[in-house]
DNA sequence: GTCCATGCAAATGATTTGCAGTATC
DNA sequence: GATACTGCAAATCATTTGCATGGAC
């Protein structure tokens, strides 16, 4: 965990940026749960624990830059929240083939990497002229848990 | 024009809602700019040059009724706003496949149709036990017009 | 020592809600 | 004619911003 503070403090140095514990944190907290999409409220709830003079603009700013450096990336899930998670940052910028399962009953999101539109994006970019540097897969359904309790509607 | 009003007075009693001039109006607005993807204060702003009387409210009031009759589809990308489209209203739920192109210089957002995962929907319900009932897929990149004028830049 | 980053509190802005009047069924 | 929908204005709530203090280099 401390190799990581350094790799932070690096890449934070490397693009200009003053390296704060602030700024540590948020990386640190996003990093140790990879898979939990938080959003910029539960961010400074999980800092306060351990460093409680944290200031929730301070977070809100934060993740602003580490969204621009893309050391964070931002998501949202149409619950009213914008959610971020740790980027993959031993690899270049739009090339991390991350995406997204999401639960529509319990909202819960599962990560998955998988190399599924190499073919589709070069399909696109020759019909509409659009270069396509990134995609972003979301599918929606129910998770093992919810699909269980799954009541079922009968529509009205 | 007038046989689609036909088409979203059935919808609408169906439901059990009842028909209105105001969701009729949100329902065709998006209808006759099905590539539009337009936030609630155009839809209002559009909906004004023939209807004055139209309040903001009615349209943030009707457009959660069409989303959650699956009628209108809500999207962000990330510009601060919510944006909605005409759903695709012959199809069942979660059937339409129906993505999106995203320009990361002009925001332009530009769809496509293609049935692009029914295998991997499969494959990832049998690794994690997720019920996927449906996905969209947005791609990154720039359009003809800013590919064009993209300046080229050196990364640091 | 300088300048950027922080914390607090106040401001913003999209969206929601309460309520009295109005239209649909 | 009853009930659901509308319009307006006020309220809400995530996010942003101004400003004085504190910390990084």
């Amino acid at each position: 965990m401390a190799g990581d503070t350094e790799k932070y403090r690096d890449l934070l140095k490397k693009y200009g940026c003053k390296v704060t514990k602030q700024r540590i944190l948020v990386l640190r907290t996003l990093e140790e749960k990879p898979d939990s999409h938080m959003t910029a409220e539960e961010i400074y709830d999980e800092i306060k624990v351990d460093f409680p003079e944290i200031g929730l603009a301070t977070v809100y700013r934060t993740i602003q830059l580490l969204s621009e450096l893309h050391l964070i990336n931002r998501m949202q899930v149409d619950d009213g929240y914008t959610r971020y998670e740790i980027g993959h940052l031993e690899e270049p910028v739009g090339k991390h083939h991350h995406h997204h399962l999401v639960c529509l009953q319990c909202h819960k999101i599962i990560s998955f990497e998988e190399d599924l539109l190499e073919g589709l994006e070069k399909s696109i970019g020759e019909k509409t002229g659009f270069v396509v540097v990134d995609h972003e897969v979301t599918l929606y359904g129910y998770c093992k848990e919810c699909g269980g309790k799954l009541i079922e509607k009968t529509t009205t």
